[in-house]
DNA sequence: ACCTGAACACCGTTCAAGT
DNA sequence: ACCTGAACACCGTTCAAGT
């Protein structure tokens, strides 16, 4: 076979069979060979478009955050920067929930993954459009990204397992009250995601009213 | 050799192993035949002791857990929950902050482990001593950990990476102003974890101050 | 009960060889 | 330039064999 006339792969293509196999399989189902079968191709081929391993799946992650909406931000400013953060932050989170596998990934931070980098750009520069100092206005893009994927990787991995008998009351007085267990997971995920970014915000706007409010433009 | 009058290995001292070489040299550096070279026996000697690889590093990760103090718990009551819940959060970081490599581990929520468990277990009794609604102390519990987990991902898999080149002005306008490169990513952590948690026990207080208070005993 | 070597079915990556 | 097979240095885990 050797070269064909035209190239059989792309990185594309890849990034695609490898984003499939993620969703449907999990992260360690994806080893360079199993992702070369899965395109027809022999494992080391690969390595024509991406240097390791690495670059792939860090190829696929930037996929993800590419979905995140960014739209409430560019006409954001001192009145609604608030709503702006809080609608971002359910489309970030909706965007880990179609990818939890991935979620271990991008929780990691940017990078140097293009579309990472963009959504921080984005917070950053309509939180200081906003108001907000530059030194806040990177906390928040920080302390948000922290919620939101610790958030992701809490919910998704289930933190507590099914069987009621892993939890005896002697050892945890507390927990028997099944508020806790597996079955009330999910909404147990949705309460404390909600909670908590309220929580967020209220303390944020609070913080943001103690600031000396910027000079108007002449 | 075979089976020797005293045993070689203990659960103990392949835990110890396997943290050490952790912390030394990350999660990717743990194979169950360098971990078993390092304790002098060969790779399958280990599945005497733990069912397989994961048992083991679930094990090291609850280590980790064992280490965070939970006493600021132990008398915690309406006057004081605040208190409790922010130096159980620098408690925690500082546990995790100790062993980075472990942190994505313990992102993923307890399981079955034990000291996890136990964790879990202190925080939703206090905040419910504390007069929260069950369902709240439960969603306190939950988004405490996803914004302390969330944050030291974020902040030990350094977000940024150091290569300046790497953020090319034309593309995020806004990173140009170097708030958010790896040489300051230090500061940046701490900032965004001390601001997080801040207006996360803001908003806190400001629910619980709308909560109908509990009646008093008789 | 507890350790061993051999074996199985995998890995990621490099590299010379082919077109 | 782009794909191949062979090769290297690894994996996790099972299992019969030893004491």
């Amino acid at each position: 076979m050797a070269r064909p006339r035209k190239p059989l792969l792309s990185r594309d293509r890849i990034v695609g069979a490898a984003s499939a196999l993620v969703d449907a399989e999990g992260l360690e189902a994806v080893s360079t060979r199993r992702l070369a079968a899965e395109l027809g191709v022999s494992g080391p081929s690969l390595y024509n478009h991406f240097r390791n391993k690495d670059e792939i799946l860090d190829a696929v992650a930037d996929a993800v955050s590419a979905k995140v909406d960014l739209s409430m931000f560019d006409e954001c400013d001192a009145r609604d920067w608030r709503t702006a953060l809080h609608d971002w932050a359910l489309s970030y989170r909706a965007a880990l929930a179609d990818h939890p596998h991935l979620v271990p990934l991008l929780a990691r931070g940017p990078g140097r993954r293009p579309a990472g980098l963009k959504v921080a750009d984005a917070v950053f520069g309509a939180m200081v459009r906003a108001g907000w100092p530059p030194a806040q206005a990177t906390y928040i893009g920080a302390l948000m990204r922290y919620f939101i994927t610790g958030s992701a990787l809490g919910s998704f991995a289930r933190g507590f397992v099914k069987d009621e008998t892993a939890y005896d009351p002697a050892d945890y007085p507390h927990l028997g009250q099944a508020h806790l267990l597996a079955d009330r997971q999910e909404q147990i995920d949705e309460g404390a995601f909600a909670t908590g970014l309220r929580a967020l915000l209220d303390g944020l706007e609070a913080q943001y009213a103690t600031l000396r409010p910027t000079p108007h433009h002449p």
